[in-house]
DNA sequence: TTTTTAATTTAGATTTGCCTAAATATATTT
DNA sequence: AAATATATTTAGGCAAATCTAAATTAAAAA
């Protein structure tokens, strides 16, 4: 496989994020996310359109070819993998792992990643709760919704928060709800919206519709 | 401490380097290490001169500064981490690890390096036998020596290998040695200076001085 | 001490990835 | 459908890190 700039990878790596999410993705939109100028897109377009990584013609938008799409995996595969090693290995926060893993992931040996997958035993899912690609690309679609959508007394677990804020971490934290933390939704109040929740063997208790809108847990898990 | 280009960390560790060797370091001699023009050599010395890192006047050479070193080490320490985690944890060989870590010793968060640093139990030789700087840039002086300079019948560790070409590998890996295996030299002959080794309980066997010369071992180890 | 040779530096390009400002194409109103 | 607004692209530049070719300085030889 083509050997890839950091700079490059960042612009696969986003267009492929923007694209799961079905946005349709735009050059002002990737010049947000990625802190340039829509000009920087557009030059990056063409060079990644002679590499044959993204479908592009000009005013008519762009997505990334079947190419683009395997080197996006690839590149999201490592990133994820590192964040796996950084909280569990080297017990950093789940929060903390993704701006490291954001420079680890532009090394490009293909054998340390695969080393380092089998060091840490085939992990399926980051400190997020994202599911991590196989060596061939392969990566489990998982049923990710948010608190406020569960249906009431079915168990699920913490996987993901929509929002990095120092706010949102505090009341989790006071809370004691983490990634990997078993939910269950015990009462939905019609009032506020908001949930009666209960982890562990814990007495149940409330939280607001806002935070329940944040925390995106694994379905059947 | 300021954050340098990989670039620029590349040309300060091998200035570093080369001083260690004392070898007085020329722009000739620094752009054949790296595979550069002695143009672009002149070019960064201005540069690394102006962030205080070299003391350099044009045609009067050039060596590190205080903080130079200090910088140096630090980038010596992250390579030789990795390489240790290289070998230790996702066993790679002793002669794969070098180029890996080659390209993670860039990524440059400080607290990284200093958790990679506990989980692998603070390791204070590499595979090569090199010694790894502490986290406030103390390095061990230990007295390497070549096999051809051993006195006879002390024994010594083999630490480090002065060639990476596959030929040298082929006739250690045939002749079962490497980094960490303990060496005697039981006779030195004066026709050729081949040397008689003994390892673990073997039969004592003959190498050339060619090869004694390139092999390093700890001394008193 | 000249002269010759070798090492080093300067001058001027090139590539990558970014920028600003201006031009152009598409979308939205009126 | 014309006018206005918004999105996108082009043109031209800049900094980093490299290069080649030409100039300059220092070292070695005669």
């Amino acid at each position: 496989m083509l050997n890839l700039s950091a700079s490059e990878e960042n612009y696969i790596k986003t267009i492929f994020h923007l694209q799961e999410e079905e946005k349709n993705v735009t050059t002002n939109g990737l010049a947000a996310v990625l802190n340039t100028r829509p000009a920087s897109i557009t030059d990056m377009m063409k060079k990644l359109k002679q590499k044959k990584l993204v479908h592009y013609q000009p005013y008519r938008g762009f997505r990334l070819t079947t190419g683009g799409n395997r080197y996006a995996l690839s590149i999201i595969r490592r990133h994820r993998l590192w964040e796996f090693f950084l909280f569990e290995k080297l017990k950093f926060s789940w929060d903390e792992v993704h701006s490291v893993a954001e420079e680890l992931e532009h090394v490009s040996s293909k054998k340390l990643i695969d080393k380092l997958d089998e060091f840490l035993d085939f992990p399926r899912f980051d400190p997020h709760g994202d599911p991590i690609p196989d060596n061939q690309g392969k990566i489990l679609k998982t049923r990710q919704i948010p608190l406020s959508e569960m249906p009431l007394n079915r168990t699920a677990v913490v996987c993901n928060v929509g929002d990095q804020s120092a706010s949102i971490l505090e009341l989790m934290d006071h809370n004691k709800i983490g990634i990997g933390t078993r939910v269950e939704v015990k009462k939905r109040f019609d009032f506020d919206h908001s949930l009666e929740i209960k982890i562990r063997q814990q007495v149940p208790f409330i939280i607001s519709e806002s935070l329940a809108k944040k925390i995106f847990v694994k379905h059947g898990a």
